[in-house]
DNA sequence: GTAGGGTTAG
C-alpha cells in the first residue's frame, strides 16, 4: 500500500520537475480557475495529434472503445491530452479497471489526469481513494476541490464536503452550487435556504437545485414561488417543476406547465408519461408517449412502469419486445410486473435471459419469490446473489430479512445480520427494522430488543415492532416499558402503536391498565378507537372473565362486530367455559365465515372441556356436510442448518424410531410428575381409545422431541406451529421444559409460548 | 481531456 502512494508522490514530483515553469503543475504558477489564463500562451501543440485526439474523444463518446484505443495505438506521438482522452472515455463508458491501469501507465500525468482518476474513483464509490489521490497532489486546482465537494455531497457526507468546501482556495460557481447542493440533496433544505438568501447571484443550475429539493419534498407551493422568481428559467427549470406536479398526483397543473413551457426535451416528455402512470391515467400516459418526437429509453421504461403498475402485463411485454434497446431497467421492470402479478416463472424467465444484472434484478426476483410464499427459493437465490459476488443492497437484505422472519429461520436470519453489518449499510429504519421484525418473529425477543437499542435512527414502525413483539410474546411489563420510553421522544404514538400496547396488557393479563389505555388514549395522543383497538378489548376483557362487559363494549361501539372480535369472544368462552356464550359467538362466526376451520375446532374444544360429547359429534358432521376442511397442522424446527417438518404422527422424518422412543420415554416420566393427558381436546375421526394415541404425536410434540435430541442442551429449542397449539400440548411442553430442563419457545398461530421449569410465559392464558 | 441542476426500475 505505502510503496504505492510513494509511487503516485514521486511520479508527480517528477511530472512537476518536467515540466516547464508554464505548466499548470508548477506550484509557482497557479492556475486560479479551470479556464486557461488568457495571457498565458496556448501549449503548442502538433495540430497532427490534435486531430488523433479529437479522434479517439469523438469514439469514446459514442463508446465506441475499441476503435479509440486503435486510433491510441497508431497514434505516432502521445501527448498527455491523449491519455487523458482515453481515461475519460474509459470511466464515462464505466470501464473503471482499464482507466486504473491506463492512469498507472501515463508517463507525465498532469493535473487534468488526476483529476480525472479522481473522479474515476468516486463514480467506482470508493472515496477513501479519491481522497488518497487528492491527498497526495501537492498542486490542486479548483477543478480538483470541486470535485470532493461533490464527491463528499453525494455520498451524503455533508460535514465533509463543507470542511473541503471551506478550505476551497479560489471558489467558483461551481464550488458554490456543490456545498448548496450537498445540503439540498442530504434532507437540509433549511441550511441550504439560509445559504441560498445569503447570496443573489446564483447560476440557474443553483436556482434549480434549489426548486428540486423543494420538490422531493413535495413542498410544491414554494418550488413555485422561486421558480416564479428566478432570473432566468431554462429547460430544467421547466422540466424540474413539471415533473415535481406530477408526481406528486397535480396532472392539472403539470399539463398547464407542459403547455406553457418554451420547449421540451425527452425529459419533459418523459416526466409527463411518468406522471400520467403514477396517477393512473394509462391511457393518457400511452397518448403522450405516442405523440413524443423522441424516445430514450428511459421514456420506454417509464411506459412499461405504466404497464407493469397496472399489471397489465401483456401490454408491457408488447413494448418491451419492440423497445430499441433494453437496458438493466426494462429487464427489471418486467421481471417486478410479472413477480407482483403472481407470475414468478415467467420472472424467473426473464431474470435468467438478462445478459447482466444489477442488484435491482436480485431483489426483485428475491421479492417475487419472497412474496409469492416461495420463502425456499428466496433464501437460496440470496444464497446465490453471494456467491455471484453481487452486491446486496438494502431492498434485497429487507426481502430476505422478512422471508427469515415468514419462516422463523433463525440462524440464517443471524447469517444475514452478520452479512448486513459487514456491507456496512448502518441501522437505519428501513433494514432495521425488518432485522428487529425478523429477531421478533423468529422468538429471539432478546436479540430483537439488542438490535432495536443499536438502530441509529427510530421511527414509529421501529417502536411499534419492538412493543407488539413483546406483547406476542407475552412480556407485558417490557412493552409497556418501550412504550413510555417512546413518549419521552419526539415519535408520537399512533393507533398502531396502541393496539401492540393493548394486545400486550391482554397477553399479559393486565386488564386495569388496558383499560385505562383505551379511554384515555384519544386524549394523551389523538388516537380515536378502530375495529382493531375494540378487538383487543373484547380480547383483554374476555380473556380477564368479564364475558359481560365484553358484550356490552361489543353492543356500544360505533362497528358491526366482525368475525374476528366473534372469535375473541368465543376464545374467552373457551378459556372460561361458557358453552352458551361460545355457542353465540361460533353462530355468528359461521355466518360471515363457513369456511373458517379454526373457529370449529375451537367450539368443538369447547364442548370437549364441558363433557358435552353429542355437540361435538354434532359439530363434526356439521364440518363434513359443509365441506369444511381442517388445515393440517405442521410443526417445524431449524436445526443443523436444515428445517425440519412434522404433521401429526408423522412418519417421513428420516428419525422417526429416535423420536418416538424418545417420546415414549418422556411419557412416562410426565406421568410420575402428575401429567394427564387431555384426551378430550382432540377433533378427529378416531375411536375412543386410539385419542391418546394421536394427541401424544401431535406435530408441535414430535418437533420438541426433536429439538432435544439435536439442539445442544443450554440452547434453546425454538418451534414453530401453523395453527394454534392445543392445551393438552401445551401442558405437556410445560412438563417437558421442568424434566429436560430446556427453554423452550413456540410460536404458534397466534402469539409466543416461552417454556421453563414446568411453567409458560403466557400464564395459561392465550 | 477533468467538477455542478431535471426523467425510469427496486
Amino acid at each position: 500500500m505505502f510503496s504505492r502512494c510513494n509511487g503516485f508522490t514521486r511520479r508527480f514530483h517528477a511530472a512537476v520537475a518536467a515540466s516547464d515553469p508554464r505548466s499548470p503543475l508548477n506550484p509557482t504558477k497557479r492556475h486560479r480557475t479551470t479556464k486557461r489564463s488568457k495571457n498565458a500562451p496556448p501549449p503548442a501543440s502538433d495540430p497532427e495529434v490534435v486531430r488523433w485526439n479529437k479522434a479517439i474523444t469523438a469514439h469514446m463518446r459514442h463508446g465506441r472503445m475499441a476503435a479509440a484505443a486503435a486510433i491510441f495505438r497508431r497514434m505516432p506521438r502521445h501527448t498527455t491530452v491523449s491519455w487523458n482522452a482515453m481515461l475519460s472515455g474509459y470511466l464515462s463508458n464505466g470501464c473503471f479497471s482499464l482507466a486504473l491501469r491506463l492512469f498507472d501507465a501515463i508517463p507525465n500525468p498532469d493535473l487534468v489526469s488526476f483529476n480525472t482518476m479522481i473522479h474515476g474513483h468516486v463514480l467506482n464509490r470508493d472515496l477513501a481513494s479519491a481522497r488518497r489521490l487528492f491527498d497526495q497532489m501537492p498542486v490542486k486546482d479548483t477543478v480538483t476541490w470541486n470535485t470532493m465537494i461533490s464527491a463528499y455531497a453525494q455520498s451524503g457526507l455533508v460535514e465533509e464536503a463543507r470542511e473541503i468546501f471551506d478550505r476551497t482556495p479560489h471558489k467558483n460557481a461551481i464550488s458554490w452550487n456543490g456545498i448548496l447542493a450537498a445540503y439540498v440533496q442530504n434532507g437540509r433544505l433549511e441550511v441550504a435556504r439560509l445559504l441560498f438568501d445569503s447570496n443573489s447571484d446564483w447560476e440557474t443550475v443553483s436556482w434549480n437545485a434549489m426548486i428540486a429539493g423543494y420538490v422531493q419534498r413535495r413542498r410544491l407551493a414554494e418550488a413555485q414561488e422561486l421558480f416564479d422568481r428566478m432570473p432566468e428559467r431554462d429547460i430544467v427549470s421547466w422540466n424540474t417543476l413539471i415533473s415535481g406536479f406530477a408526481q406528486n398526483g397535480d396532472m392539472s397543473v403539470a399539463t398547464r406547465l407542459f403547455d406553457e413551457s418554451p420547449s421540451r426535451d425527452v425529459f419533459t416528455w418523459t416526466a409527463m408519461v411518468s406522471g400520467y402512470a403514477q396517477n393512473g391515467m394509462l391511457e393518457d400516459a400511452r397518448r403522450v408517449f405516442d405523440e413524443m418526437p423522441e424516445r430514450n429509453s428511459v421514456s420506454w421504461n417509464a411506459m412499461i412502469a405504466a404497464y407493469v403498475q397496472c399489471q397489465k402485463m401483456d401490454q408491457a411485454k408488447e413494448l418491451f419486445d419492440v423497445m430499441p434497446c433494453r437496458n438493466v431497467n426494462s429487464w427489471n421492470s418486467m421481471i417486478t410486473g410479472y413477480a407482483q402479478a403472481g407470475m414468478v416463472e415467467q420472472a424467473r424467465r426473464i431474470f435468467d435471459t438478462m445478459s447482466q444484472r444489477d442488484s435491482v434484478s436480485w431483489a426483485a426476483m428475491i421479492a417475487g419469490y419472497s412474496q409469492g410464499g416461495s420463502s425456499e427459493e428466496a433464501l437460496q437465490l440470496f444464497i446465490e446473489m453471494g456467491r455471484y459476488g453481487e452486491r446486496t443492497n438494502r431492498s434485497s437484505f429487507t426481502c430476505v430479512l422478512s422471508t427469515c422472519a415468514d419462516i422463523s429461520m433463525l440462524e440464517c436470519g443471524k447469517q444475514v445480520h452478520g452479512r448486513l453489518v459487514k456491507a456496512g449499510y448502518g441501522m437505519g429504519c428501513f433494514v432495521g427494522n425488518a432485522l428487529l421484525a425478523m429477531y421478533c418473529k423468529c422468538g429471539s425477543i432478546d436479540e430483537a430488543y439488542e438490535a432495536f437499542e443499536e438502530m441509529t435512527e427510530k421511527d414509529a414502525v421501529s417502536w411499534n415492532t419492538m412493543i407488539a413483539g413483546y406483547a406476542r410474546h407475552g412480556y407485558g411489563k417490557e412493552a409497556l416499558k418501550v412504550f413510555n420510553l417512546m413518549r419521552m421522544t419526539d415519535t408520537r404514538p399512533d393507533d398502531v402503536t396502541m393496539v401492540g400496547v393493548l394486545s400486550a396488557c391482554s397477553h399479559a393479563g393486565l386488564v386495569d391498565k388496558g383499560i385505562n389505555y383505551f379511554y384515555t388514549m384519544h386524549k394523551d395522543f389523538g388516537v380515536t378507537a378502530k375495529a382493531e383497538h375494540y378487538t383487543c378489548m373484547i380480547d383483554l376483557l374476555g380473556r380477564a372473565g368479564q364475558l359481560d362487559d365484553a358484550q356490552a363494549l361489543m353492543k356500544d361501539m360505533p362497528f358491526e362486530p366482525d368475525a374476528i372480535m366473534w372469535g375473541a369472544l368465543l376464545g374467552a368462552s373457551r378459556i372460561h367455559r361458557n358453552t352458551e356464550l361460545g355457542e353465540k359467538a361460533a353462530e355468528r362466526i359461521f355466518e360471515m365465515e363457513p369456511d373458517n376451520a379454526g373457529m370449529y375446532v375451537l367450539l368443538s374444544n369447547l364442548y370437549a372441556t364441558s363433557g358435552k360429547w353429542g355437540n361435538v359429534n354434532k359439530l363434526r358432521v356439521m364440518m363434513r356436510e359443509r365441506g369444511v376442511k381442517k388445515v393440517p397442522g405442521f410443526s417445524w424446527i431449524e436445526a443443523n442448518n436444515k428445517v425440519h417438518t412434522f404433521s401429526v404422527g408423522d412418519m417421513l422424518h428420516p428419525e422417526k424410531d429416535k423420536i418416538y422412543a424418545f417420546l415414549e420415554e418422556l411419557d412416562m416420566k410426565m406421568k410420575k410428575e402428575g401429567y394427564v393427558s387431555a384426551t378430550e381436546m382432540v377433533l378427529h375421526d378416531v375411536e375412543e381409545e386410539e385419542k391418546e394415541h394421536m394427541l401424544k404425536y401431535h406435530s408441535e410434540k414430535l418437533a420438541v422431541a426433536f429439538g432435544i435430541l439435536n439442539v445442544p442442551s443450554g440452547r434453546p429449542i425454538r418451534v414453530i406451529k401453523n395453527l394454534r397449539v392445543c392445551e393438552d400440548c401445551h401442558n405437556a411442553v410445560k412438563f417437558i421444559s421442568m424434566i429436560e430442563n430446556r427453554f423452550i419457545i413456540l410460536r404458534d398461530s397466534n402469539r409466543f409460548h416461552h417454556f421453563h421449569g414446568g411453567s409458560c410465559s403466557c400464564g395459561d392464558y392465550w
